[in-house]
RNA sequence: UCCCUAGUAGCUCAGUUGGUUAGAGCGGCGGACUGUUAAUCCGUAGGUCGUAGGUUCAAGUCCUACCUGGGGAGCCA
């Protein structure tokens, strides 16, 4: 007899079949005659009811039943005299594959808050929620693969160590051999990195964009999907030091075609989720709202299944940079002086300016587009108003900034006069510069930060809980 | 990095203007119960009050420093 996955248990299987099934416990209940054991294997958020009949098995053996042991059960399928559940296991054996000592097990079949999960990062997977959301997470992956693949994109694997350090997009982690107590010295008395492993200094990537663009100007479109490291002292429920990125990157397309894949990609996503991961988001959505009920009246948000619809049928707004500022200087809080920083053109957005465009003004996600020159990367394409970029950032509710993205600047000279006004030393960047003295084409990309998307799918309100082992500022444990 | 806030039983929390032996619910354990749904009922054990100093006759409670968590901001995806 084969072991069949609770999931199939549940769609497929027929009363009266003999099966076994292996997982484990997430509680028992009990009264004199029968025990009722809630058996879950991670394939679905759904749980087997397992009956025991008191009188058949060893009470030594019931008693290590206990939350989080691993069981292996033989029975029979029937349909469930409960009211819970359609049908149920009436067990003939079973097997205790691994107990778990209730005195120390601490996922208890009770509601915990997320900082203590968390703490427990190795064991959260066998609570609802998270296995809710490792699903999705994978399901989301998977979209993502499926997607490119299908547009004939190619996954272009772009290296984890970088020698560059002008990728621009924050501080780097070093990747080094040298004894840091004893480090190979020059003569000067400066750190010789000729004697580091690579021979000069080199860093975890914080971007694959740079290399993306190379294969991009030769397949045509790539897509990078792979870990991303930033060195920054950021604490807060949307950043982490090691995330996820998908960065796809287009020959032939301008900064409109490069919208149009953005907005196209993520309602795929979202599509993707609502049609194959429906059982999980209804658990997450009713746990939400739970959680919405001891906030006031007008905190409340959208349910999760309503909005992720929501998003999947409204044209995403576009407007520029410039049109945004308008928008806020005629706003209720600008002339009510509620904003904490300034508004005006020139200056970059801030989170409170985003989030009044976004969830008071629009409502909606939004698309905004030709950002000033000054706050934005060397490599976008410049306009030809010589003040602005073509850059675009897609901006959801209550995350904020999901995706950025630009028209690359493909012309050699107005990118490497670019470069030498922002000190970018382009001597290293020779093998960047080259694609634009070779066969040089019009490009754009973008780069989805991959947790950030699983938050607004999840629901989710902090990112350390949409990854399975969290990296923070003083946090690598795990 | 800055601002705010918290740290008391395995978990979630209460603990009054400083005052005797620090409490509850859940979980655990023991028992009861004809099918439960986070079962229910009765009983029971469980604490270096984050750490180190200080003030005081007396500190869980006040002060200082540090550590850790959470929220917000900045940086960004």
């Amino acid at each position: 007899m084969k072991r069949l996955k609770i999931k199939d248990i549940l769609l497929n299987s027929k009363i009266g079949e003999t099966i076994i099934a292996k997982g484990w416990v997430r509680t028992k209940r009990g009264s004199k005659n029968v025990n009722f054991i809630a058996l879950n294997d991670g394939s679905t958020i759904h749980n087997l009811q397992i009956v025991a009949d008191v009188s058949i098995f060893d009470e030594s053996l019931l008693h290590e039943i206990t939350t989080g042991a691993a069981l292996s059960v033989t029975g029979k399928l029937t349909e469930s005299a409960g009211g819970g559940q359609k049908i149920e296991l009436i067990a003939e054996t079973i097997e205790l594959l691994g107990a778990a000592d209730p005195d120390k097990f601490p996922i208890q079949s009770k509601r915990h808050t997320m900082e203590f999960l968390r703490e427990n990062a190795h064991l959260r997977f066998r609570t609802n929620t998270f296995g809710a959301i490792f699903r999705i997470r994978h399901a989301m992956a998977f979209a993502i693969h499926k997607y490119f693949n299908e547009k004939g994109f190619n996954y272009l694997h772009t290296p984890i160590i970088t020698g560059s350090d002008a990728e621009g997009a924050g501080q780097m982690f070093r990747v080094s051999t040298l004894d840091p107590k004893n480090p190979a010295l020059t003569e000067n008395g400066e750190i010789d990195y000729n004697e580091d492993f690579f021979g000069k200094p080199t860093n975890l990537t914080v971007s694959g964009q740079l290399e993306g663009e190379l294969g991009a100007l030769a397949l045509g479109e790539i897509y990078t999907f792979g870990p991303t490291f930033r060195a920054e002292n950021s604490n807060t429920t949307r950043h982490l030091s090691e995330f996820w990125m998908i960065e796809p990157e287009m020959a032939f397309y301008d900064l409109k075609d490069n919208m149009d894949l953005a907005e196209e990609f993520l309602k795929s996503l979202i599509k993707y989720a609502l049609e194959n991961c429906i059982d999980d988001l209804q658990f997450l959505a009713s746990r939400l709202k739970q959680e919405e009920k001891s906030k006031p009246q007008d905190q409340r948000s959208m349910d999760l299944i309503e909005k992720l619809e929501f998003v999947l049928n409204n044209d995403f707004i576009r407007i520029t940079y410039t049109e945004a500022i308008k928008i806020l200087i005629n706003s209720k809080p600008y002339k009510k002086k509620k904003f904490q920083f300034p508004v005006e053109w020139g200056v970059d957005l801030q989170s409170e300016h985003e989030r009044y465009l976004v969830e008071k003004h629009f409502n909606c996600p939004v698309i905004l587009t030709d950002y000033p020159k000054g706050i934005k990367a060397f490599y976008m394409k410049q306009n030809d108003d010589g003040k602005t970029v073509g850059a675009m950032d897609v901006l959801f509710p209550q995350i904020g900034e999901i995706i950025g993205g630009s028209q690359r600047e493909e012309n050699l000279e107005k990118l490497e006069t670019r470069m030498k006004e922002m000190n970018i030393p382009s001597e290293e960047m020779w093998w960047y510069l080259d694609t634009r003295r070779y066969g040089s084409v019009e490009h754009s990309g973008f780069g989805l930060g991959f947790e950030r998307f699983i938050l607004f799918v999840t629901g989710m309100g902090n990112i350390r809980d949409v990854i399975a082992f969290p990296r923070t500022p003083k946090n690598a444990e795990f």
